[in-house]
RNA sequence: CUCCCUGUAGUUCAAUGGAUAGAACGAGCGCCUCCUAAGCGCUAGAUACAGGUUCGAUUCCUGUCGGGGGGACCA
């Protein structure tokens, strides 16, 4: 029989099944653990599902089952109780032998067994035009926590942040520079509305200065502005067509640069492109962020392989040319209107080489592949996932994870968050008012399909009540106790758990043992939330605990006993923790 | 117009279709001669509305009413 008192369970109640009712013996058995106390460690609700089909009363069928139950020494307690409820108590022995296991296990406590399932999640993916906001942090912190809780249930994860070096915003982020750049040798042209604004902007501009001098200031105004429309009135600031016009503007200052600048033009590209995916690194990393590849949006052109995958797509059938512009025909696969991939002037739209980019997840071979993204893009859905299907991969192994908006409050009040304004706040401001540690427990702690008010007054003026602390207190007076005591790890897996006999010590060691199914439900749901409410939980327990009972007492095999549980809740705390970034503090 | 998310306590959030809907903050009353009071105990307080499916609905379906966000030959 098994140790895992879950598989026991179902063991015992499939036997039970096989005399009862033959012909239904492998119905999928369900084993929860019941919410309120006095219902027992496990409930099932197996005789309730299987009422209707054999025409029999719930709770006469459950006490059959019960008659037929094979004995164990593990069960304490099996009855029927409410509709048809058959309610497992565990044998106390059964329970405690949980805090052995933990401090055996020690960091790979909670661990899913390897499973050999390639998994793939790729998040954040900003745009690298500016610093990282809020929202790109949500998106940061759920993701690597989700990433963690996969690769902990036993996945085998791969992290990857997809960098979108190609397309416009680079060039208008380059020309924003560019435009700074020259303002500090005396050009002075008017810098454009709709190019990025932010202080970062001078700042590159600066810095570009400082390392290559005057190299790209051989223009005057008047050839930076020849040809374009020029900007509309300001007061015209609504109208559709001054805002095409402003569009118009700015490429043709984008144009008049790569003219002027001939290939110091790509240089400047890179420049910023270097200082923004360099800033964006840092400031992951510093979150606790981490990444096994950063994919380059501009590989995907220069080794064809958007060409090649629109290639396929009309190959099969699934591409059509109208007015000049090659049309993938995604309400084929369910999208609400067909989607341009090649544009009449020839240039490939971002959804070209975001298909290109699927394509090659597949080709490397990922089972399963999950995109998060910004609740914003939900749109955009259907024909990813039109286009996978028509390249004849399966949409199946494609999971989009949308995460919804987290919106800022300041003073009470909404704060505006876009980029190109460079009037927004940043996730290094963020962090900084709130730190590292509150800010990933924060994130998590609302699902991520629920909008997130961030009210940052609160996080910042009242951050000692932040629940990351709650949790972090109680990792750092188990340490506390178990250093002033003294002893040996090897003293501790030693201890008689058996000692443990009161309801409180009992409950907390069913909690433990809830740890890893914790895990796996969090990675089965992309729910990384889950961990973060199960160690509120069980940093309660413990508190609790702490303030009713002292764990240094006289008796020596009591003592070891609880401290063994002490650490064995600490472990479970740490391990938990790790899982969403946040550290773990020997002392508060 | 259409698509997505959403409506639970004064506020911010939980609850694989299960039993008496859980926390936290805020409010009130208590607890340090004691391993860390960033803690603990107690009290008050909620499923928007109307139908449906089910043994059972906060959960699933339909509708009404609210809140948020999408819907470019932009990225």
């Amino acid at each position: 029989m098994s140790a895992d008192p879950k598989i026991l369970l179902t063991e015992l109640l499939r036997a039970a099944l096989k005399s009862v009712a033959p012909a239904h013996a492998e119905v999928p058995i369900l084993l929860e653990r019941p919410r309120q106390a006095g219902h027992g460690d496990f409930a099932t609700n197996v005789a309730m599902q299987l009422a209707r089909t054999l025409r029999r009363n719930p709770r006469e069928l459950a006490a059959l089952l019960l008659a037929e139950l094979p004995p164990s020494g593990r069960v304490e307690k099996a009855e029927v109780a409410g509709a048809g409820f058959i309610n497992f108590t565990l044998a106390a022995s059964a329970k405690t032998a949980v805090v052995g296991e933990a401090l055996t296990r020690g960091a790979d406590w909670g661990r899913g067994a390897a499973r050999d399932v390639k998994v793939q999640i790729e998040f954040v993916s900003a745009n690298p035009t500016g610093p990282l906001h809020v929202g790109h942090g949500r998106g940061a912190a759920y993701g690597a926590s989700l990433a963690d809780v996969l690769a902990f249930a036993g996945f085998e994860v791969s992290r990857e942040y997809y960098v979108n070096d190609a397309g416009r915003q680079m060039d208008i982020l380059a020309l924003s520079t560019w435009l700074r750049y020259l303002a500090l040798f005396g050009v002075e042209v008017d810098f454009p509305p709709n190019a990025y604004q932010g202080d970062y902007v001078r700042k590159m501009a600066e810095d570009l200065r400082d390392a290559h001098g005057g190299r790209f200031a051989r223009a005057s105004a008047a050839d930076v502005l020849a040809g374009t429309p020029g900007l509309p009135p300001a007061e015209r600031d609504d109208d559709k067509e001054a805002k095409a016009q402003r569009e118009q503007h700015l490429d043709g200052l984008i144009a008049n640069a790569r003219r002027l600048l001939g290939d110091d033009y790509l240089f400047v590209q890179g420049f910023v492109l270097n200082e923004q995916l360099g800033d964006c690194r840092d400031d992951l990393r510093e979150f606790g962020v981490h990444f096994d590849k950063w994919f380059s949006e501009r590989s995907l052109f220069d080794t064809g392989l958007v060409e090649r995958a629109v290639d396929q797509l009309e190959k099969a059938g699934h591409v059509y040319t109208q007015n000049g512009a090659k049309w993938f025909r995604s309400t084929a696969f369910g999208d609400e209107k067909d989607r341009v991939v090649q544009r009449e002037n020839g240039i490939h739209t971002y959804f070209a080489s975001d298909i290109a980019y699927h394509l090659n997840k597949y080709e490397r071979g990922f089972d399963r592949m999950i995109d998060v993204w910004g609740a914003d893009h939900h749109g955009y859905v259907p024909r990813v996932k039109g286009a996978v299907a028509a390249l004849g991969l399966d949409p199946e192994r494609l999971d989009v994870a949308l995460v919804q908006f987290a919106v800022l409050y300041r003073g009470g009040q909404k704060t505006s968050m876009t980029t190109r304004g460079g009037k927004f706040v940043t996730l290094r401001e963020l962090r900084g008012e709130v730190g590292n540690d509150a800010c990933r427990f924060f994130y998590v702690l609302r699902k991520s399909d629920q909008h997130l008010d961030f009210d940052l007054d609160l996080a910042r003026s009242q951050s000692n009540d932040n629940p990351v602390y709650y949790v972090q207190y109680a990792h750092a007076r188990a340490c506390s106790t178990l250093k002033k005591w003294g002893g040996e790890p090897d003293e501790l897996r030693a201890a008689d758990a058996g000692a443990l006999r009161s309801e409180r010590e009992l409950g907390l060691c069913s909690r433990l043992a809830a740890f890893p199914e914790v895990v796996q439900a969090a990675a089965d749901d992309y729910a990384p939330h889950q961990v973060a409410f199960y160690l509120r939980e069980l940093a309660a327990d413990f508190h609790g605990w702490y303030n009713a009972e002292r764990m240094l007492v006289e008796d020596e095999t009591l003592r070891l006993a609880r401290l063994a549980l002490a650490d064995a809740i600490r472990q479970t705390l740490a391990n938990g923790l790790a899982l969403l970034g946040v550290s773990a503090p020997d002392s508060m």
